[in-house]
DNA sequence: ATAAAATTGAAAATGATTTTCATTTTCAAT
DNA sequence: ATTGAAAATGAAAATCATTTTCAATTTTAT
């Protein structure tokens, strides 16, 4: 993360207007530990700035997106989720274990070892068998968390 | 695999009828290769019986989803796609190489003692560490498809 | 054969996301 | 600072996958 800024220089480079909205969305994106959906960060948001709409929120993620600065996710509540790009945002590689009963999605960085062993055996084997240009690769658990796993 | 007709008996055991409707949408997941989603089986599907809706398709697929004899993808295309269970269409263990420009979805067998290795360590130490009830896991890679990536 | 329970299709409802369009804001060039 | 074209915006309408409702039909246990 080159300083919290970041994302002015990445739009300015990509012809992509800096606006107050985008500004408050990214904010949002920046600060949570969740995996917010687009209604959820628009409830945020608007809170903030009342003159903030839905749609907005909608075509910033697209935006966002789009220039692989956001990630999104489908974790099967009926409603996409975001996260920051890791490298983004400052976090550690992780993977998602989620609850199939309640949502609740777990972010892990263990075993990242093993796993860059594994990924990038089968990334390159994959790549040559299927010729496949690999861009990335999703791993993730489902259960049951600690709370579910005895009801 | 029992036979052709294990899940008339699966079926029965869950106090679930046994309907040409069902019949017809159970043949139809056996005998493709694709990866359908609800609306390509009920095309297919209607072919066959004029009378069969597509709220029958979306009932019957989610039937079998809880039986857990299907599995629901999704793969960013914009619709749930469709799977049976290895071991009840007598198919191999794999996983899921995505085009993220036409959406080709390739299922590839590599891979797979180096991936049992690591999901069993990873599962076993998660599970202790986030008191997790694991039951599954996902492994997908993202890329350019053989037809896309010089585009 | 028969009646209760389960299943069905069509149409309506839902809910997330996208599009439209008239208005407002941004930004580069003055 | 001003300005005007291009980009962005909100509200409302449209879209589209999926779910629900409900009256009619089919299945199943008897």
């Amino acid at each position: 993360m080159p300083n919290k800024n970041w994302w002015k220089e990445i739009l300015k480079q990509n012809g992509i207007s800096f606006t107050k909205i985008r500004e408050t969305i990214i904010n949002i994106l920046q600060n949570t530990e969740s995996h917010l959906s687009a209604k959820e960060i628009y409830i945020i948001a608007h809170k903030k700035n009342k003159s903030i709409g839905l749609t907005s929120v909608y075509r910033t993620l697209d935006i966002l997106t789009k220039l692989g600065l956001l990630h999104k996710f489908e974790f099967g509540d009926g409603e996409a989720r975001y996260e920051l790009d890791e490298k983004v945002n400052n976090k550690s590689h992780h993977h998602h274990l989620v609850c199939v009963r309640c949502n609740k999605i777990i972010d892990y960085t263990d075993f990242v070892k093993d796993e860059t062993d594994f990924i990038n055996k089968s990334e390159k084997g994959l790549s040559k068998i299927y010729n496949f240009d690999i861009k990335g690769h999703m791993i993730r658990f489902y259960g049951f968390c600690e709370k579910c796993r005895d009801k």
